[in-house]
RNA sequence: GGCGGUGUGGCGAAAUGGCAGACGCAGCAGACUUAAAAUCUGCUUCCCUUCGGGGAGUGCGGGUUCGAGUCCCGCCGCCGCUACCA
């Protein structure tokens, strides 16, 4: 006798089976434009997932949610009759899947495939509707193939302010083509991180710690390949309108991109043939510049400090320069600061004003200079108290007629005003309003050539080389010191097999140790940087549409077709995380808008539809993690509940979009309802076999069909609006009074199986084939079963019960035809003895009749 | 500090401005069973009750409305992201 308890329902037989079922039929996978079976007249459907980062732990819980939500949505498309497009892949390289590999002893090929042969095994488990057929992998040379001939297209190409558009590199008739390129190369301070021995994009760390690890970053300047996102920053900005995106993730790349109006104004630096131009949102505010700050690192720094403050400049910038960027963040409290000794003249005033250099101006930000108005803002105002440096109110909130204003040098500490109000103490300025004052300043600054007005973006150029082994090569090379683009026939650059490939701890990338590799010639040598983890994500989604193309990245036919269609056009639906709100998809959105611009391609936008899935926390209601061993492993709970019961149960914990905490024992109640589901149609017989139980050919009775058709409305509404808490609500509705009815119309079981389908397939399809054996039925899978429509006319009684308030106050219920007047409402609701009590003796003021819902009787 | 989200039973949650708490978990009771498990049936927001019913109730305070969890104004708490961005 076997040990095991039994099994409420045989969970892991049938889904074994059906999975080899699916694999062998290969019926996920879907068909290309102009391939023999091909159906055109279908819509098409392109729904995608995140795809993973294939890492050593596998797969947690988190990741089925949004997988199980895409895969119901695939599911039920193509029962509506759609070309479906439902891909996976894996996005392999990158710092974490090296940082494994040195840590285990491997070399990352090794522990890359491993980890995606583990990843794939436990998404099979779980029973996904993918075509692998389209499987793509980042690390392949024949994806990263094309992952090199993007940077070519970009290498190749300029951003044409004119067209506001890139263009081919050919239509640029200025000198110098380097400086224009969408990839360039730049000296300039960047990321560095000792402990992950690499460079990293601005995006990547965090209080001045990498993202990746923890680890602290800092400052310094090296050679590195940039792309010039910040090109695109208008358009990056404006397009994000015609998205149907969650309102957070358009508001977050708004907010990183930092678009902000003001003026460039120069500084005349005093005794010198130098200016310096400041960036300021607040151009109104120039009479109260008091002093001018000059980040700690610009060059200016060296051509206007005086030879007395020489020691005490150079002492700060080099504390400063020691300083990672964590501490400068950390001791952000305190203000410091040097004096240059230098004095700029105030253009609007002729004031001579002193220039101080000081940590919390940022070198990249604007022009990394700023005058100070210390008056109008908290940073400029608490520095100015520090160092003692006059504070002059120029705007002042209320109107203020005459002279007005505190003393025009006073250092008494006020309170700093940084809102908008009305000009004071500022010339020809005075009495304006903030608005008019900052056009009128522009105008006149323009005027006299001191200035302009400019929009700034906090949005920097992307860094885009990495000093590590396990990424993309550039397909570059280096010749006298120029570089040069190979030739497209020439990829893909694949990098050499390594066995030390390890970060050296220098700046210098671990390529570079295998010297036959770098030697392109006798005097020409390979580019040793790689590329960083986002870029193959950064198309990923085309390549799924044409994935074993060898001559193109994707054929055009393809991307029109899947991309294409209706007005917005792009994938359809994309499921994922929060945390790559600004990274990737701001990445694959600048990576797309070139393509377009280019002609490759043919939206400017890659995602219409964005839904972010909630956070899966503990059953403790915190975040799952390691350390606090409150993580969730997919494997055990399909070992012991079955994969439909994880679906099911992720799509019933609360809505899509919502964080919310995993639960065990909830996890047996979608259990229990699968299982019920399974004995609607099954039943034990004296053996302990499972048989067919009391189903017949029966017509459902009027109450039974209004459960049906009630199902069907719901689970397709709420399919449609991902709303998949409730659809499986519906669903128990409809168990729970199956389970009350013998013997059961085995069309209402199809019906059920039909919508349950996309939910719980394995065990839909089992129970279908099992009903068609004995039943004749639809032919075919339930997976290319049509999608059940409702019929309204099945959910309306013809009787309905009315609440009858009296004052807003629930008194009586009573049952009325559904077609009566409003007048015969009224008059029954008046004859309840229940209101005849409540409304006795007092005078009816109104009577308010909603048919089908209350009366509500005011007295 | 800024932006976004969110507050409803013991818990996860549900409610086109119209019966608050569907559905599920947990709990209680009953059936079946020698017994337990499983399964099935019923009860289950809180307070009062003479068991007929009555009152309160969706973070807090106002408002609109015949009627507000839902709309408007003002607060408070929690979660996430971000932050010297001039």
């Amino acid at each position: 006798m076997s040990n095991d308890r039994r099994k409420p329902y045989p969970f892991d037989d049938i889904e074994a089976r059906w999975q080899a079922h699916w694999e062998e039929q290969q019926t996920f996978h879907v068909l290309n434009p102009g391939e023999p079976g091909f159906d055109p007249s279908r819509p098409k459907y392109y729904v995608l997932d995140m795809f993973p980062y294939p890492s050593g732990t596998g797969l947690h819980v988190g990741h089925p949610e949004g997988y199980t939500a895409t895969d119901i949505l695939g599911r039920y498309k193509r029962m509506c009759g759609y070309n479906v497009l439902h891909p996976m892949g894996w996005d392999a390289f990158g710092l974490p899947a090296e940082q494994y590999a040195i840590r285990t002893g491997q070399h990352p090929a090794v522990t890359t495939a491993q980890n995606i042969a583990n990843f794939k095994a436990q998404l099979k488990r779980i029973g996904f509707g993918y075509d692998w057929q389209r499987e793509v992998n980042t690390t392949d040379p024949g994806y990263y193939k094309w992952t090199q001939w993007i940077f070519l297209q970009l290498y190749h190409s300029w951003f044409n302010p004119e067209t506001n558009r890139a263009e081919p590199i050919s239509t640029y008739t200025g000198e110098e083509p380097a400086r224009v390129r969408l990839a360039y190369v730049s000296e300039a301070p960047v990321n560095w991180c000792q402990e992950l021995g690499t460079v990293l994009a601005n995006e990547e760390v965090t209080d001045g710690k990498s993202e990746v690890g923890g680890h602290p970053v800092e400052r310094r300047p090296m050679r590195q390949w940039m792309l010039r996102i910040t090109a695109y920053a208008q358009r990056l900005i404006d397009e994000l309108e015609g998205l149907d995106w969650p309102e957070s993730i358009r508001s977050l790349q708004r907010n990183w991109i930092g678009r902000s109006e003001g003026a460039e104004v120069h500084f005349q630096v005093a005794d010198l043939e130098r200016r310096i131009t400041v960036f300021t949102t607040r151009p109104d505010t120039l009479y109260g510049a008091t002093y001018l700050v000059i980040a700690p690192e610009n060059r200016i720094i060296d051509e206007i400090t005086t030879e007395e403050q020489w020691p005490a400049v150079r002492e700060y910038r080099e504390r400063t320069a020691r300083k990672s960027d964590l501490e400068r963040t950390e001791l952000a409290k305190e203000k410091s600061g040097v004096w240059t000794g230098a004095f700029a003249v105030n253009p609007v005033n002729g004031e001579k004003i002193p220039i101080w250099i000081a940590d919390y101006v940022l070198l990249g930000y604007g022009t990394g200079a700023i005058m100070a108005v210390p008056a109008h803002d908290e940073r400029d105002l608490e520095f100015a108290r520090k160092f003692a440096l006059p504070i002059r109110e120029v705007v002042s909130p209320e109107p203020r007629l005459g002279l007005g204003g505190s003393s025009p040098c006073s250092a008494e500490p006020l309170e700093c005003f940084a809102g908008e109000g009305y000009a004071v103490n500022s010339g020809p300025l005075d009495g304006l309003p903030t608005d008019e004052a900052k056009r009128e300043i522009s105008r006149r600054l323009e005027a006299e050539g001191l200035g302009y007005k400019t929009v700034n973006f906090k949005l920097r150029d992307w860094l885009f080389s990495r000093q590590r082994y396990w990424g993309e090569p550039f397909p570059v090379i280096w010749d006298y010191g120029e570089h040069s683009a190979v030739s497209e026939a020439e990829l893909p650059v694949t990098p050499p097999a390594m066995v030390d490939f390890k970060p050296s701890g220098t700046p210098e990338p671990p390529l570079s140790k295998d010297a036959d590799w770098v030697r392109y010639s006798d005097t020409a040598r390979r580019e040793t940087n790689t590329m960083p983890q986002w870029a193959g994500s950064c198309w990923y989604y085309l390549r799924y549409i044409d994935a074993q193309n060898a001559d193109r990245f994707v054929s055009k036919d393809a991307e029109q077709y899947w991309m294409g269609g209706d007005k917005p056009g792009g994938v359809d639906l994309y499921v994922g995380g929060t945390e790559h709100a600004v990274l990737h998809l701001m990445y694959a959105r600048f990576w797309h808008k070139v393509l377009f611009d280019l002609g490759h391609v043919s939206t400017p936008e890659p995602f219409q539809r964005l839904v972010n899935q909630g956070l899966i926390l503990g059953e403790d209601g915190v975040k799952m993690s390691k350390s606090r061993g409150n993580v969730v492993n997919p494997d055990d709970v399909i070992l012991q509940y079955g994969a439909d019961s994880l679906r099911c149960y992720e799509m019933f914990m609360g809505p899509l979009k919502d964080a919310k905490p995993w639960s065990m024992t909830g996890v047996e109640g979608v259990f229990r309802f699968l299982a019920r589901v399974w004995r609607l149609v099954m039943e034990e017989n004296q053996a302990g076999e499972w048989v067919l139980g009391k189903v017949a050919e029966t017509e459902p009775d009027k109450a039974a069909r209004k459960v049906i058709h009630a199902t069907i409305k719901k689970v397709t509404e709420d399919i449609e609006d991902l709303a998949f808490n409730t659809a499986i609500s519906q669903m128990m509705i409809f168990v729970n009074h199956f389970t009350g009815v013998t013997p059961r119309p085995v069309s209402a079981i199809r019906t059920l199986l039909q919508v349950l389908n996309p939910f719980a397939p394995h065990l839909a399809c089992e129970l279908w084939d099992t009903l068609n054996q004995r039943f004749p039925g639809p032919q075919g899978d339930l997976a290319d079963q049509p999608w059940p429509a409702y019929d309204p006319q099945f959910l309306v009684e013809d009787e309905v019960e009315l609440v009858l308030q009296v004052n807003g106050k629930i008194r009586d219920k009573i049952v009325v035809q559904l077609d009566a007047k409003n007048a015969e409402i009224e008059a029954a609701a008046m004859a309840s003895p229940k209101i005849q009590e409540w409304t006795a003796g007092k005078p009816v003021r109104k009577v308010i009749v909603v048919p089908g819902k209350l009366v509500n009787i005011v007295l």
